[in-house]
DNA sequence: CTGAAAGCGCTAACAG
DNA sequence: CTGTTAGCGCTTTCAG
């Protein structure tokens, strides 16, 4: 291994020189800098980053954890850690990932000085990772936001906002009975926090836009159109739909257009989802996107300025857009 | 920060006794040991990581290198990490998450020794990658199988085998004309190495079984449709298809279904794919399970073997297995 | 503008 | 069975 010590020989100066014509903490001549570079060059020379962090006390390191729970959206989860890993490179740092969903491997690596700052994702509503966080010397930021006071710095889209632009969307369409669709039954019993509040944001505006709507949640894949059959064999009068669940959007459309509830002429339905997802529904007419890979990069964002010393909380929600596909 | 002196002065003894009663790397008193834990947990000590490194020169850490690259299929893709990220977890190791798709990223934390050993995926069938992860000090294993002569450890899904199978079940089930809707166009054009083997497999079958093959790259979502309907127009014998894109894949079996090619009693679909994905679609009848958690798992244990100082290279091949699903 | 040297917190000889 | 101590490879005072 290479280390400090051999390109100070090679470029004959001294350690602490070389240290600081790469960190550019003290003004080195111009002379002295070329041959230290040519030496690092020539040699190959990768700081040892365990060395550095000892010295110190920082990793250039982010922890982020992404629960793989059931019931999550995929492309959604995968695109915000895409996000975040590319945002945070481009600051320097990398991304250690945790998948467990409690505070144990939070703690763990905050505690044991493997990560300078943390991202959590997949919040609830009263998610109990947040006491644990606060406890810890780094900071964090949740991806998410949770209910109540907000002692963390929260980034996330404004579901609210979203479940009301679509309420005002299918009310403007003429639709008297809007149904949501929404996660299935396992997200909604752990209120994830973006469905309690995509949900409240949408009964908002049905009560605002005087329409009527109901909330369902809905099963992944091919049982969602069960699902819909059974909403509309109890109430035939819902025509307007509102959708939140990837894996069931594209059987749920399919089966609206076969019932002749649905179509590029007289849409009915509104869905919640990445654009490329809703790019990929034939007959779906509008969507308001989950901004994904830009939730990801605000958080990181975010948690360069906890790293730069800022240390309000501070929530910030980015707005919802209403897009028509062409078809 | 609490450090191993202060448990050591709390209990009484000396920081080597400490560092041995948490390694257990030389036999201590019951009475010694009790006193360590107890002040260990006392003032909650952590050991600090990069000190640990920097002793020991070893980090804990893996590298995982999982592009998202475009065609790829999300699912397989998380449930990869998923499980890499979890067997390692029973092993004491941490994960560090890298998105790039070259070499570089690997090389910087390789080279910075931030991890003990890395694992790379969405292999190509002739990946550069191979040639600078043989550079290094640390070992590697590919998830995925290149071409050519294997320097280093492979894990991967038997594509070929899956192939292989579709073909012999469709054939088995009269199909006398078979087409294969594979990855999107830009998936095959870098030979990334399941697609490759996959439709080596399936070539191979239908010369061996008799039957008429052809292979069609497949776009996602619902330009799916029309790309199975030029196949179609082309060639209208076609009677039985191999499914292998997850994003298609729902819109393709529907469109089968309406066209009559496809019913529960009479089936002309194979699907290789997650089986959670399969279990999403309604009237798919049968699928070869892409097992990728157990990928992840498998990996994790290669990249094990290679720590504990295993060096010869090996191929592991995770068997396919057809499966019916009930309707 | 540059050097010397004192740590950072731990592991692992070495020495009882 | 336990203690002492020399590093691990950097960063950052302190001293020119």
């Amino acid at each position: 291994m290479v280390t400090i010590a051999d390109v100070a020989e090679k470029a004959g100066v001294s350690i602490s020189t070389v240290s600081y014509a790469m960190s550019g903490k003290r003004s080195i001549s111009p002379a002295t800098r070329e041959r230290v570079e040519a030496a690092i060059d020539a040699l190959g020379f990768q700081p040892h980053q365990a060395a550095r962090s000892l010295a110190s006390s920082s990793t250039n390191v982010i922890g982020l954890q992404a629960p793989l729970r059931p019931g999550v959206d995929v492309h959604v989860v995968m695109e915000i850690v895409t996000g975040v890993v590319t945002q945070m490179r481009t600051r320097g740092y990398d991304i250690l990932l945790l998948t467990g969903d409690d505070a144990h491997g939070i703690e763990r690596v905050a505690r044991g000085s493997m990560v300078d700052a943390l991202l959590v994702m997949d919040i609830e509503s009263d998610d109990p990772r947040i006491a644990a966080l606060s406890q810890l010397e780094q900071p964090s930021v949740l991806i998410g936001l949770p209910a109540g006071r907000r002692n963390l710095p929260c980034v996330d889209f404004d579901f609210e906002g979203a479940g009301w632009m679509a309420v005002s969307h299918l009310a403007e369409l003429g639709h008297k009975r809007i149904a949501l669709l929404g996660s299935p039954e396992e997200v909604m019993t752990r209120h994830t926090s973006y469905a309690d509040r995509r949900d409240r944001g949408f009964a908002e505006a049905c009560a605002s836009e005087k329409v009527v709507g109901s909330v369902h949640p809905c099963p992944a894949g091919a049982d969602a159109v069960d699902a819909l059959d059974a909403i509309l064999a109890e109430d035939p009068s819902i025509t307007g739909f509102f959708i939140h669940n990837e894996a069931a959007l594209p059987h749920l459309v399919a089966r609206l257009v076969e019932l002749g509830l649905h179509s590029a002429e007289k849409p009915a339905v509104v869905a919640l989802c990445p654009e490329n997802v809703a790019l990929s529904v034939p007959t779906l007419t509008e969507s308001i996107a989950v901004p994904a890979f830009a939730m990801g990069t605000a958080a990181a964002d975010a948690i360069t300025e906890m790293l730069g010393g800022a240390r309000q909380p501070g929530v910030r929600l980015i707005p919802p857009t209403l897009t028509t596909h062409e078809r």
